[in-house]
DNA sequence: TCCGAGGTTGCGAATCATGCGCAAGAAGGA
DNA sequence: TCCTTCTTGCGCATGATTCGCAACCTCGGA
């Protein structure tokens, strides 16, 4: 699923509540699906295929990489999962949240933040107005500069100003 | 360079002014590297390393892929040439407008805009004043959806309206 | 509890976009 | 023209993701 999701979100709040999704869905339960769901509510950021793929460093027994997409894929088709993607590098999933969510990166240190979507209302109108297009921050994010780089780049600046 | 650039933008307007720019900066006029230019010029679009190593499907001669990458990516570094992502799918290059530029582009359909940065100053102040981020959209475009598929879309609603 | 149908896994190989190494070749100043 | 260096072309490496396919496991039913 290296496309976007149109699926409304699922919320579980335990493993066992999302498997319990997944047999309402006549969907298999197999160990490999549960510990994509495992890594997922152990982390308490978004993860990569490749990270979940691992175990968490060995917090979890790895497991095999093309079945970590396939089912971070399934996953994702029945809206028990999102993903979004940070400038260049792999794809970011993560439990999706009871509302949707929408993301900020910066383009220098590589911070993200994920922001409620009501935060973002006014750019989304004020974009609309502006361009005629619907912006949506939740697969690609707002990418820019940071407040703590913003200020490190005037600080330099400054620093040896001779320009 | 899959990164971003920070170099100012050369302006040239003929693939001879062009490569004036390159003799001013002691870089060698090969064939490959003119033919870069040759059908950056050529093209009203942007296009990606792949078109422009085919030669436009024929309108010049076809070069090799990782030079056009070389070449595009030097031609980048003195701000001659400029380039973004559209969602998913290869990088697209184009020549540095005078006046940098910034992109929308519809998941939908696949189209996308340049736009006048003036234009998204207003977006820009909201969202640092809502996010404290200073977003930049001409390496990474804002994602939405266009006016088209905005109208296509509730088209599609009203048309099998039972809810 | 055993069984069969078919969803899933694991592995390897394929894909796409891009980058790297290196020997052979060309560009441009002396 | 000569020589020094920058560039080219080619092939292979890389990172992220997907596909093919036989072996395997899950789960509903007998």
């Amino acid at each position: 699923m290296t496309v976007s999701h149109r699926t409304p979100p699922l919320a579980a709040d335990s493993v066992d509540s999302a498997v319990a999704l997944l047999r309402a869905r006549h969907l298999r339960v197999s160990a490999a699906r549960r510990l994509v769901l495992e890594a997922l509510f152990a982390a308490d950021k978004p993860l990569t295929a490749e990270e979940i793929a691992a175990g968490l460093e060995g917090w979890l027994p790895s497991s095999d990489l093309a079945s970590v997409y396939r089912n971070l894929d399934t996953l994702e088709e029945i809206g028990l999962v999102r993903h979004f993607h940070l400038g260049h590098g792999p794809g970011r999933y993560s439990l999706a949240a009871a509302s949707e969510r929408e993301f900020v990166t910066c383009e220098e240190c590589g911070a993200f933040e994920a922001v409620d979507p009501a935060r973002l209302d006014r750019v989304r109108a004020l974009v609309e107005q502006e361009l005629g297009y619907r912006a949506r921050f939740s697969h690609f994010p707002i990418v820019g500069t940071c407040a703590a780089c913003l200020a490190a780049r005037t600080q330099e600046g400054s620093a040896h100003a001779h320009p």
